[in-house]
DNA sequence: CTTGAATCTGACACTGGCGTCAACTTTTAC
DNA sequence: GTAAAAGTTGACGCCAGTGTCAGATTCAAG
């Protein structure tokens, strides 16, 4: 599959794409031409990818992360060194403040939104 | 209270207290030189505003959105307009979205740290 | 072979909240 | 009155993912 319809299908600009490849995201076999390849797994992958950007966490750390993952295509899942575990720590730690700060967030709004609508 | 203190007491840097005045988050008075001076229930704003910039709403729906807000200070509380609403309703959606992108990412995370350290 | 669609690389811009520096003024303390 | 501390405005920069454009090349189809 080539860079066109790999972001028909996962909904990730071509730009993204090349991005994700520059910042050692995504990988993918090249024609002769030079034109970018993809496999099925690619789709995974960068869904994968826009997941764990949601979640707040930069290029580097999901390079890191990504081969601990396991992955539709048959790659041999690399454990996470100590280093790695430790940062992941952090990161959740934050992911948990995300979550809490959110549920705050929204409870806001719907004292909010319900005040006007509501009554 | 002036910058300084208010700064210290929320954690919030002053650039981002002045910010958010020239966003129209923020307000204070002004003594005869033209310093801030702010009440006590600019501390509470200050956080209210962090927790919203937290949940990604951008400057100019935090502007609409705190009016209909019950204040620590005796202000009276404007009620949503529909349009208003509607703005709301859709950041919600949003922020549900959010939380459930979150939790998704938390536990993919949970699963690498568990692999390497656990067993 | 030709043509049009798709892809390539590289460069520049934007967003938006905030860091940071400069030059100046006000306030506070002695 | 003088100096230090705190405040003022304005400007420029950063980050990091992405949009967008230019100019060249490749691919698929007739």
């Amino acid at each position: 599959m080539r860079i066109g319809e790999l972001a028909r299908c996962t909904g990730v600009s071509e730009r993204s794409l090349r991005y994700y490849e520059q910042e050692g995201l995504l990988s993918a076999r090249r024609t002769p031409g030079g034109h970018r390849e993809y496999t099925e797994a690619a789709v995974d992958r960068v869904r994968r990818i826009q997941e764990l950007y949601a979640a707040g966490l930069c290029s580097s750390k999901i390079a890191k992360l990504l081969p601990c993952m396991r992955d539709s295509d048959g790659r041999p899942t690399v454990p996470a060194d100590e280093c790695l575990v430790s940062e992941l720590t952090v990161e959740r730690a934050r992911i948990d403040r995300m979550i809490r700060d959110l549920q705050r967030s929204r409870a806001l709004l719907d004292t909010v939104i319900e005040a006007a609508s509501g009554r």
